[in-house]
RNA sequence: GGAUCGGUGCCCGAGUGGCCAAAGGGAUCUGGCUGUAAACCAGACGGCUCAGCCUACGGGGGUUCGAAUCCCUCCCGGUCCA
């Protein structure tokens, strides 16, 4: 059994630390942490995935993890990471996504009391934001900073840098804010660590500064890796077009999240079973091994995407969307029964066609567009001129081509799809 | 408040009166090869009642036979000065 240090290490979830003492108290076990999630959705979605299953690593590792959503500091808008200022949400909207976000932490947190010390907290930083009045925070908070050194902060500099960009007050007071956080929950629930990806560095050490200056305190920093594809890029956008890949099932179906994942690449699948997954090292090893052994089966891809459909929307989930992936992917839909077509179908878009229509045979260029299959008529023409559209899984050619009542299954649908993996079923009512 | 530069399609970015639905790159999509991978190759990439038409170059107005390109005005951003 690793400890926790050397389990972190070997996933590669350390990028820095702010002092190597932290190791020795995280094997220790009984510290608080907190991870801090801005409410800009009300979904919390992949790009948070990484600190999400870090707290809950942690927690299972003897700490008390803290969620705290950015109730307060959403209002403002991290510069980090960020090109261009961006637009402020109301605060009925962060309001609303605090709320909502608080059911997906709920998923991968244990906040039962059985938990003892353990227990995660869900806080909201509002709660001692609001109240604060700007004298107060001035006095406070922002006398414990130079401007020069929040100006040397990255997230700042680069703005500053762009000559066509610049940053507002408003985002550059954003640092001193998160750092005004960590100085709080330490002084209210005695949290000591704080995590977050790479581009949180420079405000986790402002809060550790203020904790030190404020209760003399030693408090900790500890980076996680940015998660990337093979290719350097952004992790986190869906396999089609550029939506993001969310946690919420209405958002992103378990079905979707499940391909997903199943579609990851073999260059960084062990990398992903490292960070997001739970399985023990040697598992991890053996996958790797079977990757490179028999890359067709796609076992690891297999194993992480079913872990991580099981965090976030649970077994029976998970095993319907593996169900509906060999389903779909067998190329036969056509010949599935009437309830495991149904069950397939209800992890893709579905919409409903009157009677009438399918009668007189619709044309297939109208069905793609009204089904949302593709966002236009335009593009439907393409997508039958290039062999990509298909009907009950036959390639369906011609831009006259017509949805009969012959094609109807089980005398009412039709699966429409479009490439290799985006689906619709369409009833007929 | 003054000076100055700039706002082009998903993004970056060319284009300074007709040949502009707008170069080039990236992203994306589809097909091919594979393994629902990567890489690579090919095609597509504003909309439609599609050999034509409509909408589009920050908003509005104007000049012109004709404007992304010229003029006026408003809005937004950068930089410098006060």
């Amino acid at each position: 059994m690793p400890t926790t240090t050397e389990d972190l290490r070997a996933r590669g979830l350390v990028h820095q630390v702010t002092d190597e003492a932290l190791f020795e108290r995280l094997d220790a076990g009984g510290l608080t942490v907190y991870a801090g999630f801005d409410p800009t959705a009300d979904s919390l979605h992949i790009g948070h995935l990484l600190q999400l299953c870090t707290l809950r690593r942690l927690q299972l590792a003897g700490h008390r993890p803290i969620a705290l959503a950015g109730g307060g500091t959403g209002m403002i808008g991290d510069p980090g990471g960020k090109s261009a200022e961006r637009p402020l949400l109301s605060v009925e909207e962060i309001r609303s996504n605090v709320e909502s976000i608080r059911g997906q932490l709920a998923r991968f947190l244990d906040f039962d009391d059985a938990a003892g010390p353990t227990r995660a907290l869900l806080l909201d930083n509002a709660d001692w934001l609001s109240p604060l009045t700007v004298l107060e925070f001035l006095r406070d908070v922002g006398k414990n900073f130079t401007v020069n050194q929040m100006v040397a902060k990255e997230s700042v500099r680069s703005r500053l840098e762009r000559p066509d960009q610049g940053i507002t007050y408003t985002e550059f007071s954003y640092m001193l804010l998160q750092a005004y956080d960590f100085a709080r929950l330490n002084e209210d629930h005695g949290c000591t660590l704080q995590i977050g990806g790479s581009d949180q560095w420079g405000n986790i050490t402002m809060g550790i500064e203020l904790v030190h200056r404020r209760s003399g305190d030693k408090a900790y920093g500890l980076t996680s890796p940015l998660v990337t594809k093979a290719d350097g890029t952004k992790f986190g956008k869906s396999e089609s077009g550029n939506d993001r890949v969310w946690l919420d099932a209405g958002r992103t179906s378990p079905y979707r999240l499940y391909q997903f994942f199943l579609g990851v690449e073999d260059a960084m699948v062990g990398t992903y079973l490292r960070y997001f997954t739970y399985l023990d090292l040697d598992e991890i090893t053996e996958l790797d091994q079977a990757t490179e052994q028999r890359p067709h089966e796609r076992a690891a891809q297999r194993a992480l995407a079913a872990a991580v459909v099981s965090l976030v929307h649970g077994e029976s989930e998970c095993a319907r969307a593996q169900e509906a992936s060999a389903a779909l992917f067998s190329g036969r839909v056509a010949t599935l029964d009437e309830a495991t077509l149904l069950d397939v179908a209800s992890e893709v878009p579905a919409s409903t066609l009157a009677a009438a229509r399918v009668a007189d045979g619709v044309l297939l260029v109208d069905l793609l567009a009204e089904t949302g299959l593709v966002a236009s008529k335009g593009e439907a023409r393409r997508a039958i001129e290039q062999n990509g559209a298909f009907v009950n899984d036959e390639v369906r050619p011609g831009l006259d081509a017509l949805v009969t009542g012959d094609d109807l299954l089980h005398g009412r649908y039709v699966v429409l799809r479009r490439g290799k993996r985006s689906y619709h079923l369409v009833t007929v009512a």
